[in-house]
This record gives structure tokens, C-alpha cells and sequence, in this order.
DNA sequence: AAACTAATTTAGACTAGACTAAAAAAAAGT
DNA sequence: ACTTTTTTTTAGTCTAGTCTAAATTAGTTT
């Protein structure tokens, strides 16, 4: 059986490995808020149990066994935001720290009928894909920043960077929900804001929300 | 905030509690498969705690907020099993250990929108009352167990005293579901066993069943 | 009421998972 | 290549929640 602690750990060790597939000590304290010497503790504890590939001052990556544990995890927490919002009627930036609760529920058999009752979702409300029941990913969708979009350039909301909660109240104040369509009227050089064109009324966003916000192209 | 493991403890204090006020060490300890050591240890912390009311050697009782904690508790118990049942096609010998996670999910926010999604049950599906948001349990229906009832007596099945998953796979094998009318057709005084008529076909249960019915009245 | 038995509490030990402070290794700067 | 800084690990401490074994209290029997 896993703690609670120990998922907390592969779920946050496979996220910092998207990009470059090692990360650090102090990475995963970081994204832990604790303290590296107690991660150190752990990640000993997780190479014991095969979860990680570990090796002293060298970093850390998940052993194929570790990455499909974290990826059950992120599917339960994404099928339990989605639920959240289309069942009862949560807002988007209201689920995650319900979701942090209930990623943990040990019950594959309750994930399998979560999902089927919600009809196999393949993205949650923040526009993440979901993994199926054997952790595949099949986003075959490609995105980038609204920042590396140039002017004339066009595309669809998909996603987001940072899920936290202010940014996306921002972004439901001012409309720009998941699969709208914008389109880039100018960008200012000053300070590298944006001025978007959506549904034929115009908005400004900062440099800060364009590195945010995911485009699909 | 409280640990789950003091919600054990307050839930268990509360289901002993039912009848005769004060529960015992050794009788908390039995219910949660501890030893009665430790029982004494966490009964003083939820005395720091003003949950319960404990004297040394005498016996222990819930304090007006140790009970209303307690019931907050089944409350989210019996919507998760309700909602398990009706929403997610489980059978009502399944939900309990799901429930048992479930009902310490940190949210009260979830708990009363899932009240509402599940249209304010009074009933889990075992036929326990569910606690409102104030903790009230308006259950207005009276019953008895099944071997209180005299030969042609009638009723109908409301609930179980012992829900665990083999006694309620055999209720459903026979057809002995909730809100089923049964008729004392004979009681066997040899092995107080009774005999039933169901739909106009006959059934005979044995002793230990006919305690583990409730009929109403 | 003394003696026995059962229930309960105390005392001390253990584990998981966190911490602080100090030591060691790696990385960066000169 | 040597020194300084940063990162990581080690060593030792703490807390919550459990345990065992021994001591104490309560209840029961004679």
C-alpha cells in the first residue's frame, strides 16, 4: 500500500519531469513546500520500493512502475475536478484542492465507474488530458503560449500554465474560457502585452497572461 | 482541523453511544480493532480536545460538539453510499469501505452540493437515515427487528442492523430488498426460524436473520 | 470484607514523516 | 586550480498514533 505522502511525491516528481527527465532534491521541496532533507528521506524510501531511480546528488526519475502510479493519480485527480464542475456545478478554479483530497481515494473500480458516469472525458476543465485506465495520454492536440504567438496570428484557448485560482477567476472575468477563439491584433513591444480580438471586441492582456494562457495550433 | 484518525474514533464513540450513553474503553477499542491502550491515549486527546467528555475509569460520552463532528461524518458517509449506489451502479454490499474513505473528505462546500445533486436523501441505501447539514435526523419511521414480530404479523423491510457485504449478498439473493412487504406466515419454535410470504411465494429465514431485518411498524 | 478477575491506565518503545543544524559534495567564479 | 557558493545529505530531534507489558482500579465472588 502507498501513503498518502509517498503519492504526494510521484505525483510532484513526475510533474517537474516534463521537461529534462531528472529532477532535483531541492525542485521537489520546492513543489512540496518542505524541506530538501526531508525529501532526501523519501526519495530513499521510494528507490527501496522501485518507484524511483535515485542515485545520491544525481537527481531523480520515476522507474516505469513510479511513473504509472503517478499517472493514476493525476487521472483521479482530473476525473475528480471534471466531475466537480459538470456534476455539481463547481466553478473551475474552486476543485483543486477538493481534487487533492479525493485523488487519493483507493478504489479502482469507483475511477473506472467515475469515468464511464461522466462518459470517458478526455480532457478536465482546465483543458489537461486525462489518462486513461492504462495511463495513456492521447493528446494529440499541439499547443504554445499565447506569448509566442505573432501579430495576425490566431488559434483556440486549450489550456493553461498556472492553474491557480486567481488567474482563472481573471480569466473568467474576462472571457477567455477554454475554447475561445482569439485572434492577435497587435502586441505591444513596451511591455509585451497583448491586444487580442475575441468575438469582434477587443482586449488587453499582460505579458504575465500571454505566458499563461495555451493556444492550439 | 482534525485527523482521521480522531474521526474514527469520534464515529465509533457515536454508534456505541446509541444506546446507553456512555461507552467504554474496551468497547472502542474492539470496534476499531485497537488496543484498549491506545483508546485511552487518543480519549485524552479529544478531551484536550472538548469532543468528549472523559473520566478516567468511567466511561466516555461525545460533548455537543464531539456529537455534532460525529454526525457530520456519517452524514458524508451515507451521501458517498448513496451517491456510490444510485449515481455510480454500485451494489449496496459494495460501498462501505469506499464510503469509509470518502466520508473524511474536507469540504462541506462538496458535501452539500452532493446533498443537493442527490436531491436531499433522507435514506442511504441500506436504510439509514442521513443527517441534514445541521446534523438532524429527522426519521420519523419506527422499527423493529424482524424476531419481534408475532405470526401473522406484516410489515415492510427498512433497513439492516449488521450491513456488512456477505449478509446484504444474501438479502439480494433471496429478494429481500428494502421496502419489500413480507407476512409472518409461520414461526418454527424449534430454531426460531421464520417463514415469510413475499409476493405470494414463501421464504423462511433463519433466527440470526430475522434479528438482522428491520420491519417497519 | 478479602480475594480474585476483568477492565483500564501508565510507562516505555516503535514507525512514519516531518524538522534543524552541521557536514559533505557539486557547481560556479576567479 | 583554488576558493566560494549552492545543493544535497547525514545526524539527531520531534510528534502523532500505534503497540506491549506492567501496574492500577473496578467489579464480582465467596
Amino acid at each position: 500500500m502507498r501513503s498518502r505522502s509517498e503519492e504526494d511525491y510521484l505525483k510532484a516528481i513526475y510533474s517537474l519531469s516534463i521537461k529534462g527527465s531528472s529532477t532535483s532534491t531541492n525542485e521537489i521541496a520546492k513543489a512540496l513546500t518542505m524541506k530538501a532533507s526531508s525529501v532526501t528521506d523519501m526519495l530513499k524510501k521510494l528507490a527501496d520500493k522501485k518507484w524511483v531511480n535515485y542515485i545520491k546528488y544525481k537527481g531523480v526519475t520515476l522507474t516505469k512502475e513510479g511513473k504509472q502510479i503517478a499517472l493514476q493519480i493525476i487521472r483521479k485527480h482530473r476525473l475528480w475536478e471534471t466531475f466537480l464542475v459538470t456534476n455539481l456545478n463547481f466553478k473551475w478554479d474552486e476543485v483543486h484542492d477538493i481534487a487533492e483530497q479525493l485523488e487519493h481515494i483507493d478504489s479502482i473500480e469507483l475511477i473506472n465507474r467515475l469515468d464511464k458516469h461522466l462518459g470517458f472525458p478526455k480532457f478536465d476543465p482546465h483543458g489537461d488530458p486525462i489518462p486513461d485506465k492504462n495511463g495513456k495520454i492521447q493528446d494529440l492536440r499541439k499547443s504554445q503560449p499565447l506569448s509566442d504567438l505573432k501579430k495576425g496570428d490566431k488559434g483556440i484557448i486549450i489550456g493553461v500554465v498556472d492553474g491557480t485560482s486567481i488567474f482563472l477567476r481573471y480569466l473568467d472575468n474576462e472571457g477567455l474560457n477554454l475554447g475561445t477563439e482569439i485572434y492577435v491584433e497587435e502586441i505591444f513591444d513596451f511591455d509585451f502585452s497583448y491586444k487580442l480580438k475575441i468575438n469582434n471586441k477587443f482586449l488587453t492582456v499582460s505579458e504575465r497572461v500571454s505566458k499563461n494562457l495555451l493556444i492550439q495550433f
